[in-house]
RNA sequence: GCGGGAGUAGCUCAAUGGUAGAGCUCCAGCCUUCCAAGCUGGUGGUGCGGGUUCGAUUCCCGUCUCCCGCUCCA
């Protein structure tokens, strides 16, 4: 056998294929032909995403004193969405250019306006790019005369007099009424009609409304933080790229609370520390980047905001946001309960709004990630010399869905087959365990590689005749 | 949602207006002392609904799903 040699990049259709032929994720609703944007974890993938969750849990949790579970309810209070700022701020208007396709969240339109006596010209720009457009503006204005260049919005549905230009193509007059997009999931609460709320478009509100209660019971100090694993559900207008944006998925999500000047540096630590925990599960540094959010993209609550980013197969994609929301949150829900969400520091004698950081991890992307690392294609010589194809996960120990796979090297031999099943008896209540004796034993190495598995015990005629020893393979070098 | 492309077995692919095939996989049996060996047999399919037709997997319409782009984010 020939050294393998390790194909560069996976696709996701390997990706895809994959986890369907060997059990990891199914469309979901298969046999009705599949719905849109929902996928199903098969019996590996449930193993490897509860890994993750688990391996997620123990970094934050367990393995901190600062740091407390929840579990909420995925209903909650209609009003928590109205104090989160939801029920406004995802229900964008958007507006397509029927010109070039292209598509404008209608408040996100901006023209800058020149003018100079009669003279007027108009440059169509999205919101974020008004500076540079101004700067620019006023540059090439000053040429000669001097012109007044400023930056206005651009009211689709409104005749204030400004044109309607499409930024993309130049169009005129050639949008779409802005039509709204609420991202929130409503549902009915009760038999009866119009009493409403939302599936939670995010687990973080279910920390907020909790942080008291959390506070009190468990008699926390700021800092401190709580860790939640759950779903959330965003009627996205585009899902796709397999498990990477779904309209249902899982997060997993800190609020770490702290007192408002430490804010800036505990979010930075915060960054660190999740980088360090991808790394600890097998991510390489390489495919992992920083992206720091600009101003006009970040969302309503935060001040800052960095994406970590993993080199999926359709390129560098988010796989964790971690904002600094300062003290929206807390302060908004002061507000809309009622309620005094203050902390009083007996010490020092300040009250505050403590400010919160938010480290929010996408699960179904992490299992995404996972695979897409640990997947490798190698080439290699068969022992007729023929070129074959292996398929190998290299899992992290921690996350591999099954920890060893018991073989007997033949069948057709009773006592082996007893001796390992014996063996796998034995190991199960510890690991989780296959055994398998469908095959030849270089089939069943195969098949096990392909799904990630740590060891294959292999229980062989010496086991049997001379000294009970089976042979221990170590299927994925670290 | 808009524009473009595509749906045949678990996977990769073929074929035809007239009984839908192959390789691999999978299952059972035989064989086999360590990396997808061999032999025999077997399961399994035209996404769904409607129309045209004596007859539709093939032609037409609708629908669903997937892929690429626009947009958004975990």
């Amino acid at each position: 056998m020939s050294e393998p040699e390790e194909c560069p990049m996976v696709t996701m259709e390997q990706l895809v294929s994959l986890c369907k032929r060997r059990g990891f994720i199914f469309p979901s609703s298969d046999i009705y032909g599949g719905f849109q944007s929902t996928y199903d974890y098969g019996p590996l993938g449930t193993l490897l995403k509860n890994n993750i969750k688990a391996a997620w849990l123990r970094a934050v949790v367990q393995e901190r004193d600062d740091m407390e579970p929840l579990d909420a309810s995925i209903l909650m209070h209609p009003r928590v969405w109205e104090a989160s700022g939801h029920v406004a701020v995802f229900n964008d208007p958007l507006v397509d250019c029927k010109a070039c396709q292209g598509r404008f969240r209608a408040d996100h339109l901006w023209l800058i306006v020149a003018s100079h006596g009669e003279e007027t010209k108009h440059y169509p720009i999205e919101a974020g790019e008004e500076e540079e457009a101004l700067a620019k503006g006023r540059e090439t204005h000053q040429i000669g005369k001097r012109w007044d260049v400023t930056a206005v919005p651009m009211v689709i549905d409104s005749p204030d007099g400004t044109p309607k230009l499409c930024p993309s193509c130049g169009g005129a007059e050639s949008f779409t009424e802005p039509r709204a997009f609420n991202m929130m999931f409503q549902t009915q609460v009760g038999p009866v009609e119009g009493n409403i709320t939302y599936l939670r478009p995010e687990t973080a509100q279910g920390i907020f409304v909790n942080y008291e209660n959390v506070l009190v019971t468990m008699r926390r100090k700021l800092p401190f933080g709580i860790a939640q694993v759950g779903k959330a559900f965003r009627n996205e207008i585009v899902t796709g790229n397999f498990t990477f944006r779904t309209r249902e998925f899982e997060q997993m999500e800190i609020e770490y609370f702290c007192w408002p000047e430490d804010g800036p540096r505990v979010h930075q630590e915060w960054i660190d520390t999740r980088l360090a925990w991808y790394e600890r599960y097998g991510i390489a540094r390489e495919n992992l980047d920083l992206y720091e959010h600009p101003d006009h993209k970040r969302s309503h609550y935060s001040t800052r905001t960095v994406d970590i980013l993993y080199r999926f197969p359709i390129g560098f994609a988010e796989l964790e946001g971690i904002a600094n929301r300062t003290d929206f949150d807390l302060s908004q829900h002061a507000q809309f309960s009622g309620k005094t969400l203050d902390y009083f520091d007996t010490k020092s004698e300040r009250r505050v709004v403590p400010h919160v950081v938010e480290p929010s991890a996408g699960v179904d992307r992490n299992v995404l990630a996972f695979l897409t690392e640990a997947y490798v294609e190698e080439e290699l010589l068969d022992q007729k010399g023929q070129k074959s194809s292996r398929t190998v996960l290299r899992l992290h120990p921690a996350l591999a869905p099954i920890k060893a796979a018991i073989l007997p090297l033949a069948k057709n031999r009773d006592e082996l087959v007893a001796c390992a099943q014996g063996l796998a008896r034995e190991l199960r209540p510890h690991f989780q365990v296959q055994y398998d004796d469908t095959g030849a034993i270089g089939k069943l190495y195969r098949r096990q590689d392909e799904i990630g598995t740590l060891y294959c015990i292999t229980v062989d005629h010496q086991t049997i005749d001379e000294d009970g020893q089976v042979t221990i393979r170590d299927r994925v070098p670290q």
